[in-house]
DNA sequence: CGCAAAACCTACCAGCGGTAGGTATTGTGC
DNA sequence: GCACAATACCTACCGCTGGTAGGTTTTGCG
């Protein structure tokens, strides 16, 4: 599976125009020609780094995260962040909450990475639910593992209502839940 | 816009049609092509009924909610039969958050479509929180319209998580943040 | 320099959603 | 029951899509 520098400059570089090209006219009118076209190749020669379309909106998404995820776990105050940086990177959540769709069926490029990420971010999330709890700071009779899910479903469902109709703030909800359920301040 | 009675058949038809080849193949293996065929038409004829492939899925999402919604107001209980009854109709679900993603788009087909949905739903439970409050089964710190959208975000949420694993219950998670928020006892 | 791997192209494919423009069918008013 | 318009629906076509096959050029290593 070994690359030459070159390679991995025009991977990089395709990310890149991919990233660009679906901020500015979104994902959807964006093709594999477009892509190509971006970034001084054919569409082939895209595909010779990424198996297909899809692979490579998954790539896409996958990059996103590794640059915005500390390593060390998240906490709630992250998780608050994440969402409030979203706001100024509608094309991107667009692409994600339209192939995280696509994914759900088993058969898909990103399917696996799709799994796979929100099994992370869940875990990631109820390990910070337990530690609030443990500093008091979240009443104790919730289920960590059940509110982790239930925290992910409402800042993706958030998404969705939000590109619909940009005109409330995502990460002022997710706070105001958290503050019924006994966080009293989370924003300092 | 008149049309024949042949015609309103034909179309109930293609519905019909379209229906059931998404809950058999996914929406996403079949094209306008498949139901045309399934309906005894060519794709020109389904077309002719429906203005584009995404007109024609945004009316079978829009016949779905006339079925399944009681005019008169809907509580609590009733979204949580919603939910219920979604997971028996994951290609359905699949069709409709696949959709939504992409309707985010304010040229695309069925944007309005979900603009319209988005509200009236959003409406329709935020009456349901009032009543609930009003009840005493809900604390009354909460802000009824935001509880509303946090509603639908976490149940749109929940489908994505569920359609890629279909191991907890949806329902059951949506009645625990419920109970933690006041309700003491949503089904009997 | 030799050679394998990687980079990348041209040419092609089937299928897609959608359109143009025709013909056949249906219902309506006289 | 006949004219006439609207509706129903077809064939043929379009541009574009993601993807493949198989070749040629480029790169780096021993």
């Amino acid at each position: 599976m070994g690359r030459y520098a070159k390679g991995e400059e025009r991977r990089a570089a395709i990310l890149r125009a991919a990233l660009d090209l679906i901020g500015r006219n979104g994902f959807r009118t964006t093709s594999l020609n477009d892509i190509a076209d971006e970034v001084g190749l054919t569409k082939a020669g895209v595909l010779h780094y990424f198996g297909s379309k899809d692979e490579l909106y998954a790539e896409v998404l996958r990059l996103r995260d590794e640059l915005g995820t500390p390593e060390d776990g998240i906490d709630l105050d992250d998780f608050l962040g994440v969402l409030r940086a979203n706001a100024d990177v509608g094309g991107l959540v667009h692409l994600f909450t339209a192939l995280a769709a696509a994914a759900v069926e088993p058969d898909h490029a990103a399917h696996d990475f799709f799994v796979d990420r929100y099994d992370r971010v869940r875990a990631g999330l109820e390990g910070a639910v337990r530690r609030a709890v443990a500093d008091g700071r979240l009443r104790d009779d919730v289920d960590p593992a059940r509110l982790a899910r239930l925290l992910v479903a409402v800042s993706d469902g958030l998404q969705v209502q939000w590109l619909l109709d940009p005109s409330f703030d995502m990460a002022a909800d997710v706070e105001a839940v958290l503050a019924l359920l006994g966080e009293p301040a989370v924003t300092r």
